[in-house]
DNA sequence: AATGAATGAGCGTTCATTCAT
DNA sequence: CATGAATGAACGCTCATTCAT
């Protein structure tokens, strides 16, 4: 099926609202702005949408939920808690890479937004993330990663790296590859909680 | 020599605004409600800070000086890239911890703000960050942690990590240690990096 | 055609405004005063008016084009300069004996205000002089006024006058009438400047 | 005796706001600008004047005065009505020229302002205008000038020609001489008013 | 379903002004 | 006298949001 012609302008919206936050900020986008961008009037984006803010918070929800699904996917045909790791990574960071718009949203707007936490959007990504967590425990557990690791922390410590790198990355304009660091995180990453 | 009266109204102003930021938000915090607090009139506010941003902008600079020069001192005292770290790390735990609505305000407004960028406010954490960088390239030339290391990438790590779980504590309404996670994060960390 | 609602909802506006304006002048006038006398919100003011200053210069567009458009007409019909002229003041001075307000805000607000000079309501009003002082090149040509008077020295005097008198008029809050002043004025003009 | 150290500092505070009022405007100019530019705080600009507007109403006090006291003095050296009106144009012209600033406040803030009317500098200026509605009656009863004359309108006539040349002289940033139109404005009013 | 038109509600900011020293 | 420091009191202006059509 072909989106119905409103999902079609949603999309547009949601689009448009997400190239428009990255580039102005959140607070001084305008609702008028983001409706002229997108050719549509401002009321109709409440049709779509309850606020500015649900606008914002309604960004993340389907291309979290793609990324998500991409990685349990690919999770199920990868052998070892360390490769799968490093496919998370990968898949974060390319997912990024190809959205700056998105990623600029993400990790200056969202994330550290007290209201987003109890959002459905936020949801399917805490959802996700918890496959990081399954992955780190599985290692431990097959005895792949030290005994004793904080799965918590060792989460923290892919998820913070890739946020750090990420908004570096966003608020200096994109100069360089994110992919390229994927590697060496990684090594550095496992050499420090790889048994053996 | 007691602070100036000029300069204490200063800082009752700044640490209001610090508190009053962290909890309500900085869009939500009304200079209003800052000057009722501070027992100043809005006014004043304006006498000492040039606008409600320039206000936010202006929260870390003292802090952050003394914390970066109080780690530059404990640096000077202590041998081994790897204690370096871990020393730095628990001052900047232990500095959080200490303070939990200027991290907030920290972790929530000023890191993600472009326009923070271009502040002095910033250029005093930047230097301050040099350190970190500093000693990770120290421990790479002395051997003591492998060849070939990327510092930028070691540095976003050890940053990283140390945002996202303060981030996470702020949003949380801190209810647990900071602390405890030091000497975990630095042992997997230096069991990553280091030689041998 | 009746002018469309959202004309007649301007027309208002600046109905209001002037009327304000006059009664407590344009510092002391409030943006809040003309919505409330005008019933319409202070939003929509600013809908259809860019700044409380931009809606000062909006006031005589309309009206000063209906005048001068009238006055072109008349001058039309009439033959010698002396007697154009004649019709010239005392349309003007029967305009502002039936408008105070405009007359004051013209008088008290507009003239003397050099911003005002770069709008298109004042590019009306100096098309509308041009008539004047067309009139009085035209009576030196024809010898009906003497040869060698400087024509922007009797604009100057038809005008200077008639807005003394104006403004008199207005800031004593308009006792007598205006018209009185026509024939004398006129009469003691042309006997200065007419030949023979 | 020298002005006490006083008057000075006064006759400084109101020359420097003259100037500031005749380049920003009235509303436009704070009292910390002419402070800054006096070279005196702002609160000893209160010990002087009462409010901002008291210091705009005071400026044209001392000079006006000393301008009617020089008119009175040379009236009486001048036979005959016309040569004492082509005095008293050509004593205002040349004031106004050689003080442009006051000129500008003088046009611009003061003419047209209510408030003004009540003020002592207002009194003065009243004063030294009897002055020339007392020649216009004195030409008059003498038969130098037509009977049956309104001598409150041929004193429109001669300050509102004035008053337009001066307004647009300093509207325009005083590009060329006004002196020039004393002689040809004098030469059309009398020749428009007096007997044979 | 779509929007043009209207507004409610709020807030940062500015200065003229005061007063203790 | 002179002033540095503090503030009271306003107000223009902006948008997110609504609703009749």
């Amino acid at each position: 099926m072909a989106p119905a012609k409103t999902e079609l302008r949603k999309k547009i919206i949601l689009d448009t609202a997400t190239k428009v936050f990255a580039q102005r900020g959140f607070q001084e986008a305008t609702i008028t702005e983001i409706a002229k961008k997108a050719k549509v009037s401002e009321a109709s984006i409440y049709e779509y949408f309850s606020t500015k803010e649900g606008l914002l918070f309604s960004i993340p929800a389907q291309s979290s939920q793609n990324l998500f699904e991409t990685m349990a996917f690919h999770l199920k045909l990868i052998r070892g808690a360390g490769n799968k790791l490093r496919a998370i990574v990968y898949l974060l960071m390319d997912s990024y890479q190809s959205n700056p718009d998105f990623a600029a949203v993400l990790m200056l707007f969202l994330k550290h937004n007290k209201k987003f936490l109890d959002t459905s959007g936020h949801h399917v990504i805490k959802e996700g993330i918890k496959q990081i967590t399954r992955v780190i425990e599985e290692g431990i557990e097959a005895g792949e990663f030290k005994p004793g690791l904080n799965s918590y922390l060792i989460r923290a410590m892919v998820l913070g790296t890739i946020e750090h790198l990420v908004t570096n990355w966003v608020m200096t304009g994109n100069p360089d590859s994110l992919i390229q660091f994927v590697d060496p995180l990684i090594d550095s990453l496992l050499a420090g909680i790889e048994t053996g």
